[in-house]
DNA sequence: AACAAAAATGCAAACGTTTTCATTTGAGGA
DNA sequence: TCCTCAAATGAAAACGTTTGCATTTTTGTT
């Protein structure tokens, strides 16, 4: 009984409402997409007939002409991470506010999967796309380029930056947590960092910790730097075996998550933080605030840069050429909290 | 005079490739979506004009004809939760492994907003849509299903569920927290839950709760119960509010980010957990296993969960009206760690 | 070598909109 | 009321693919 339309499915297309509210198409799809134009009498019976018949209008037929999908690209490391969550999350709700929708990929630091993505998403036909940080293969960015589709660095800034950007001076955080520590007179310090290989951001927290490290005198031997994958138990069971052999009073972590570690690591030791050892983070993640002690760390304003990014790349389909290149820096808060204080004078306790 | 070019800035289509390649436009479309039917000399010359020329298929042309856009959605209370996170960063990377890529957008737990995205997906032709919960308004649910879209349930199990569902039964598994901690011997306890309006996870664990409550025999007026929002700073305050009036030896929290805010709160205090307080969480996120003391918890598979999901969506797309309608219900395990014990007989420490 | 069957390719008509251009309708001034 | 001009609408040609059908090429058989 259920004759079936030559149409795929029942749904209904701007035809189907035309026909019903006594006008052309082309009077619908003009009603859908610039209301104004038609007038009001009009506008009732399409409005009507569209209600009636349940109709869809279908973005992708349209966005033939258009040049415009409405949709834009995010490309992150990881989306399973409290990062780039509270980011993702900011850059998708104002990208919906601006009317678009997001198609979201994660690569997992690996360029080759990225380049991949860029390509799939530019099938998808992307109005734009954020690029997660400086490091990219070419390819992706020819690809990009070649069909004027805006594309952005998002979560770093560098005043020389290839993209235009929105983010932090990941250099300048590093140094940040770093002299702190110094100022505090810790000088027995251990670096905990992300691998850097592919990594942009560790590499130039580092960069900047080991900068401000050799500002205060530490010859490059006195700076030990180790290597701690981007998890709580993993960064707990390394900074365990750390604190075990080496003698140290201060660990300057890369992330929030590897300070996580450290400080379940020194509890589960019977140290105490900040007395035995002092930790400092960096990122300020939600809950970082609320642990006891609360983490020393650097807040990235991670829901800003969603925000910045997704107006910036609707600015950039709305001016077309005329938008200017920008490179945004925000601003880094240092936020002291309980995680740090001077060096204990007596011998820590030993653990045995 | 600000004319934009309304095609894509020389970006090469199917007719060029051909033209390069000396074939037909139907062939190269052919030799994209099955390569097999073209001859191997042709396929050379294809290729070869194609990665000459720098072509990238369009998807949107294509979909026109093949009532596939290859584009799934995801529609979550919020992606900037680590529970959901996980299942999102699964769901996307399978997708990927089938060739689709992920649509996703936050509702934050607001009914009219999805209706409102799960319209704006339609309008970008999804080929399915997994949807977080059983709680959702009626007319996004009309619109999917008069047009054929698969939908399905995901996190909740339910055996009469409406729609296709892949999740876990949060009854049992607030049956199986509150159990263990009555086994325990603990009777002095308080429920932390989460708002239980349009938030049906937490109002099937706190059911399963209260029911395993009463099954040891406490009345209604024994099991106290606190709301409590999904941020760990609130609930550490919560806790600590809770724990200065209330004489009780366990913390029944409806999740785990409940769960450290109630640890956090401990740790605050100076009371011992598990020595003084036992605490108990649901979800198994990232962290609370190296927590100290380790969280007993109730592990989700989250991963699991947004894998499936993405294969029966896969599947539907692929068998069409042939898929049989499923309910999968994913195994919870109960993880004993250390953040509880039997109650402590002496006095709990005061605190003031 | 010739022929039938199978495989590969080409042609042209969709797909559901938007948009240009032409036409009709309506408003305002005389 | 008639006429002019602007505003509203309609007709039809795109947009870049896919696909049914027709045609050509290849392969396998005798």
């Amino acid at each position: 009984m259920n004759e079936r339309p030559r149409s795929r499915k029942g749904a209904p297309g701007i035809v189907e409402v035309a026909k019903r509210a006594g006008v052309s198409p082309a009077t619908v799809s003009r009603y859908f997409n610039t209301p104004s134009v038609v007038r009001g009498p009009t506008q009732k019976r399409i409005e009507q007939a569209a209600s009636d018949l349940g109709y869809i209008r279908d973005r992708m037929a349209g966005s033939m002409h258009n040049r415009f999908s409405g949709t834009i690209g995010l490309i992150v490391p990881t989306i399973d991470n409290a990062i780039f969550a509270e980011m993702i999350e900011a850059f998708s709700t104002r990208l919906v506010q601006h009317d678009r929708t997001m198609l979201i990929a994660a690569h997992g630091y690996d360029l080759d999967r990225e380049t991949a993505i860029v390509r799939s998403l530019l099938e998808r036909r992307i109005d734009g796309v954020a690029l997660v940080g400086f490091d990219h293969a070419q390819v992706p960015l020819t690809m990009l380029s070649q069909r004027d589709v805006p594309a952005i660095s998002i979560w770093n800034y560098a005043p020389n930056a290839l993209l235009p950007c929105i983010g932090a001076d990941n250099f300048e955080a590093g140094q940040l947590v770093t002299n702190h520590i110094l100022d505090l007179g810790h000088r027995k310090t251990v670096f905990l960092f992300a691998n850097t290989k592919g990594n942009d951001r560790a590499r130039d927290r580092l960069e900047g910790a080991k900068t401000a490290a050799k500002s205060y005198g530490l010859g490059s031997d006195e700076i030990t730097v180790f290597d701690c994958s981007y998890d709580i138990g993993e960064a707990k069971q390394r900074v365990t075996e750390i604190l075990k052999q080496k003698d140290c009073t201060a660990l300057i972590c890369g992330n929030d998550v590897i300070a996580h570690g450290a400080l379940f690591a020194c509890q589960a030791l019977g140290l105490s933080v900040p007395h035995d050892v002092s930790i400092v983070g960096i990122g300020d993640f939600r809950g970082s605030a609320h642990m006891e002690p609360g983490l020393t760390t650097v807040r990235l304003p991670a829901r800003k840069i969603g925000t910045m990014a997704a107006d910036a790349l609707v600015d950039m389909n709305e001016m077309g050429a005329a938008a200017e290149p920008f490179r945004h820096k925000v601003p880094l808060t240092f936020m002291d909290r309980g995680s740090t204080a001077p060096p204990n004078t007596a011998e820590p306790k030993r653990h045995d």
